[in-house]
DNA sequence: CAGGATCCGTTTCGATACTG
DNA sequence: CAGTATCGAAACGGATCCTG
């Protein structure tokens, strides 16, 4: 046994600031859903396969909220509406969540998927146009 | 208001399947350490500045073996210790990881420090030094 | 009717004391 | 010193209630 210095000082390694967002089953399914699957409403989060509870889906929308990683605009068409949605820093995980997906795939591997396929041949593409399909919404909508 | 229609289709976006690993901030913070700091003993994991409990230690170790994440040896000159190391599995999260401290370093910036300028910088230098170090000590103790 | 707050039974977490 | 047992605290799931 023999421990290799290790080339990171201590306390140097700042993933502790991201453990609230990362560290959190929660968070990161509604990050998912807002990303990938272009999710905006509080009932739409509710649909997903993980079935969040309401009061953990209020809690955790408040928590993005307060860490700037999601903000929110009334429905226009109805005002007992929120539309949610990731601000740049939110934006911004995109290369962490890719490179989840990325992980599973590569380790984890559940059945092939094209669109897994498409994403590992064209990451670069795949994460610039969820960019842009994001952008264009909150062009229409902010 | 005008949602788009997601270029991801439902149920494909297999993050769900890392949930149990990222979305677990005990988890994380274990692999941060013995990817970064290069430990392996459970006591040195107890010294990690989150304070981590020892049976949540013991629990997410498990869990974390369970998973194929990471294994153990017995520690060649003491019978009652175990040595932990990461395994392929575990060292495939290292793209993960660094995209994370990338990031919290563009927008949750603290403040700035040399090595997190040098992993900017050099980013797949520093991947592939991380991976070196993590082999050579396998090499020698498996 | 939708968002989300509240209440409550159950599960999980985690700090600490303890064991080998 | 590695790992377990205990037990109070917190989180969770689900139903229900409230408010606009």
């Amino acid at each position: 046994m023999n421990t290799y210095k290790s080339h990171v000082e201590k306390s140097e390694c700042p993933i502790a600031h991201a453990l609230d967002v990362i560290g959190d089953r929660w968070t990161l399914i509604i990050i998912r859903e807002m990303m990938f699957m272009g999710k905006h409403e509080f009932g739409e989060f509710l649909e997903a396969p993980e079935k969040i509870s309401t009061n953990i889906l209020a809690d955790r929308l408040k928590k993005l909220s307060s860490l700037g990683i999601i903000d929110f605009i009334e429905h226009p068409q109805n005002k007992t509406k929120k539309l949610y949605y990731l601000t740049d820093i939110g934006v911004g995980l995109i290369d962490v969540m890719v490179e989840v997906i990325l992980w599973v795939d590569k380790y984890l591997s559940t059945a092939p998927s094209p669109i897994i396929e498409n994403i590992k041949n064209h990451t670069p593409e795949f994460i610039e146009k969820t960019k842009k399909n994001i952008q264009s919404w909150n062009e229409k909508n902010l």
